[in-house]
DNA sequence: TGTACATCAGTGAACGCGCGTTCACTGATGTAC
DNA sequence: TGTACATCAGTGAACGCGCGTTCACTGATGTAC
């Protein structure tokens, strides 16, 4: 149907977002091809006109997912001092929202034990992920006087991965409320920030 | 064949360990009925003699994960101090060794973000296995007088569990000890057990 | 004690289904002349 | 300006394959008489 220039580069996007989204809730194994073209609004066939293998769709959406961490991380902390910025996106990943929104949360609290039974490219483009995440998180720190902060850094999105993916792996939502009280209020007091405006 | 009294008993827990082993290393969804069972020397058609389908094998084989992980919190710890018991835990989870050694590890640093989409007996088994980790690490927590055992344990474990997911997840093999380190030095500084024998 | 039958864990072929991938085709629009 | 052809994103049928599950069968041993 001969497409204007920018159609095949809109729609690669549409099948990345809707790939980005459901391989957050449902895994990348139990996310089809033709459910991801399907939620594009695409048939199957076409999917290899803009991906060589489902692999590569799944690498491509880890970046996508990495995006929209980005994004949640500037809407908690743009225009904030240090102090306040670290402590409103703690709050926003250790909250029952993000916990019970999987499918636009945080593709490490989402997919971290998958990562490894993924091949090398999806593994890298994580890698580069948890990085990012890191050394913005070290920013904060360092900008709020802590020592060591890039290893703080580490510490403590390790930490908030934790109690969002232990908090969603649970049946009873008591329990799972408990885990990210506990972990929520641990960070906050340790980092002195839980009396802060 | 006609087998005597423990025969099934036996063969239904060699399935189990085989299972367990399997589905920490490659996720509940990579894993196939027939490779279980040829993994406990035996032909895929058997296999409903010992449970309802497959989704009861990957109920049941979380519960034998956990029988695993308290066999390890107790090497770890048993008929020592509990400062000292704590210590080493710390050191043994978050480690290389651990790290490297998914199959034989910790379920929840193995299958935290597998667990939201599995079935409800999956999750109910789950929880409770870390409940009663939980409860183990509050215990010692007790022991060396830190306050809010129950809460500190909960966020100690998060910690734990996150920092081995993420070092398994990425790719770049320096990147991933710098996470273990980064969380093992930080637990045990705030625990007050990093100068201790 | 000996014989006929029942039991049942395990075998292996077969089933239906979903998935990743391939491929011949479509048809609106751009390009060549 | 008008006509014939080329392009190529997208369609939909088809493929091979692996998987969960079913089922008729096996055959060693226990039980009944």
């Amino acid at each position: 149907m001969r497409y204007d220039e920018e159609h095949k580069q809109r729609t690669r996007e549409k099948v990345l977002e809707a790939a980005a989204r459901t391989i957050r809730a449902e895994g990348p194994d139990r996310v089809g091809v033709a459910a991801v073209m399907a939620e594009a609004g695409l048939t199957h066939g076409g999917f290899y006109a803009h991906f060589a293998s489902k692999d590569e769709l799944v690498a491509e959406a880890i970046k996508a997912m990495f995006v929209d961490a980005s994004r949640l991380y500037r809407d908690a902390t743009e225009g904030k001092p240090a102090a306040k910025g670290l402590r409103d996106y703690v709050k926003s990943y250790v909250s029952r929202r993000h916990r019970d929104g999987r499918a636009a949360g945080c593709p490490l609290a989402a997919l971290a034990t998958d990562l490894p039974r993924l091949p090398e490219p999806a593994r890298l483009a994580f890698g580069e992920g948890v990085q990012r995440l890191t050394d913005r998180l070290a920013g904060l720190l360092g900008d709020i006087g802590w020592p060591d902060a890039p290893a703080a850094a580490s510490a403590l999105l390790s930490e908030m991965v934790g109690a969002v993916s232990l908090a969603r792996s649970v049946a009873d939502p008591a329990q799972s409320d408990r885990i990210l009280l506990a972990s929520r209020t641990a960070i906050l007091r340790r980092l002195g920030l839980d009396a802060d405006a």
